[in-house]
DNA sequence: TGGGAAGCT
DNA sequence: AGCTTCC
């Protein structure tokens, strides 16, 4: 069986754990560059905000004090995660992380009441162990595993817990009150093509006939038929296998003309597309740069260039792929458009171990990539250890219009040695938490 | 008026 | 390359 951990409103719980004048509030999470709502608590949901409204037109209520919206930290929600995870990994027997707030956890071999009890005690001891409330769903596949975790989170007969089996009445009359549209890979537009086909629920997308809707649709669609059946067609290990392309990009808090800046976006892009990179053992062969004029303003000129420079050879070391990046940006620069969004693409991925193969190196070649790797090492091992971009490339820069905008964050209370909790009240340590909320 | 990734057409 | 899907 498998099992789908998966946290409630989470980006809100995880501030919650810090700050419990949140609770019991209408609370929503803001987006980079303070854009839209990605994250609501209940009371938020159940003022009728939905998911992407545009933070600016919610402002009235902010300021009457009648909603509570933050930016986003990802800090704090990664390492929140983390200790979910790590709680996982001491109580189960394999996890794979899905998302930032959802993980599939492996749970064979248990007895149908020991099943239950597993999953539990996981629900109780990731609240006690964090502070965030989870909902567990477990089933035979994936696919039933997250509509396990739907039910456990909305239905007031499951609460925060259900065991789906594939074959039972049980099953069949939850799955019959399920639209198709909540259904794992099914989204608008598929919604839109099966409802034509009457398939409303996801009973009738199990019963339906799968060569068929692999034909009509694609073998996707097959698979999340056999897998609403409980056959299963994903393996536990395709959510952690290497990514075929990586890409870092970001809007700008401010539009920018100035090749400068664009160059500041692209050198901190490239480098963190290159951390990204290593992080995965993974050697990139080329690098691809875009850049975005602001779409949301058609009264402005447009142009949303890109260009892929390939390199001498595939690579992992920073200094080459910011080289080849801030060549692409040179090409593909002109001036007078306002640019609101750049990004930096690896592409042509392959294995590290491949870079191992190469007989023809000369002497100097592979000196110089051993040089390279250690270089790499270092700089990975002190980031890792005194925090993000305490080694970089170029000069930081304050200020910059491509910084990001972030007016409302929370402190980094548990990655940030000058963020932590203050636990007493002392009007020194006040100011300075104060301090610490500006970016 | 977000960012990141994958797969289909 | 553009669209769809996911979170």
């Amino acid at each position: 069986m498998i099992g789908l951990v998966d946290c409630n409103n989470f980006y809100v719980s995880c501030e919650r754990v810090f700050n419990h004048k949140l609770n019991g509030r209408p609370v929503g999470i803001m987006s980079n560059n303070d854009g839209c709502i990605i994250a609501r608590s209940e009371e938020l949901k159940a003022l009728g905000i939905e998911m992407g409204t545009p933070a600016h037109l919610v402002r009235h209520l902010v300021e009457r004090g009648e909603i509570v919206l933050h930016s986003s930290n990802y800090e704090l929600y990664g390492d929140m995660s983390h200790r979910v995870q790590g709680i996982l990994e001491r109580e189960t027997a394999g996890v794979e992380p899905y998302s930032i707030d959802e993980m599939f956890v492996r749970m064979d071999g248990f007895e149908p009441e020991a099943l239950l009890e597993h999953a539990k005690s996981l629900h109780r001891m990731i609240r006690r162990g964090t502070g965030i409330p989870v909902c567990v769903g477990v089933a035979a596949t994936h696919t039933l595993a997250k509509l396990a975790n739907r039910i456990a989170k909305k239905h007031p007969g499951y609460p925060g817990v259900c065991i789906l089996h594939a074959e039972s009445d049980e099953a069949r009359h939850l799955l019959q009150q399920i639209k198709v549209s909540d259904v794992w890979g099914v989204g608008r537009r598929l919604n839109e093509r099966l409802q034509i086909l009457g398939i409303n629920t996801a009973w009738d997308l199990r019963e339906a006939d799968a060569k068929r809707l692999r034909r009509k649709f694609s073998v996707n669609m097959e698979r999340t038929v056999l897998e609403l059946r409980g056959i299963s067609c994903l393996e536990m290990n395709d959510f952690n296998e290497p990514r075929q392309r990586i890409m870092t990009s970001r809007s700008f808090g401010r539009p920018t003309s100035q090749l400068c800046d664009l160059q500041g976006a692209v050198r901190q892009h490239a480098q963190r597309g290159a951390e990204k990179l290593r992080e995965q053992k993974s050697l990139a062969r080329a690098v691809l740069v875009f850049l975005k004029t602001d779409r949301f303003r058609p009264d402005l000129p447009q142009y949303s260039p890109s260009l892929a420079v390939e390199m001498e050879r595939p690579s992992q070391d920073t200094r080459d792929i910011l080289h080849a990046a801030q060549e692409a940006l040179r090409k593909i620069y002109r001036p007078k458009y306002g640019y609101k969004k750049a990004g930096v693409m690896l592409i042509d991925l392959t294995d590290e171990s491949r870079q191992q193969l190469s007989l023809m190196e000369t002497p100097q070649t592979e000196e110089e990539r051993q040089r390279s790797q250690k270089l790499m090492a270092t700089m990975d091992a002190l980031n890792e250890k005194m925090g993000k971009g305490t080694v970089r490339l170029g000069l930081p820069e304050k200020n910059a219009p491509w910084h990001l905008r972030c007016a409302n964050r929370s402190p980094r209370y548990t990655t940030n040695w000058d963020e932590l909790m203050v636990a007493y009240t002392d009007e020194g340590a006040a100011q300075k938490n104060k301090a610490n909320k500006l970016c």
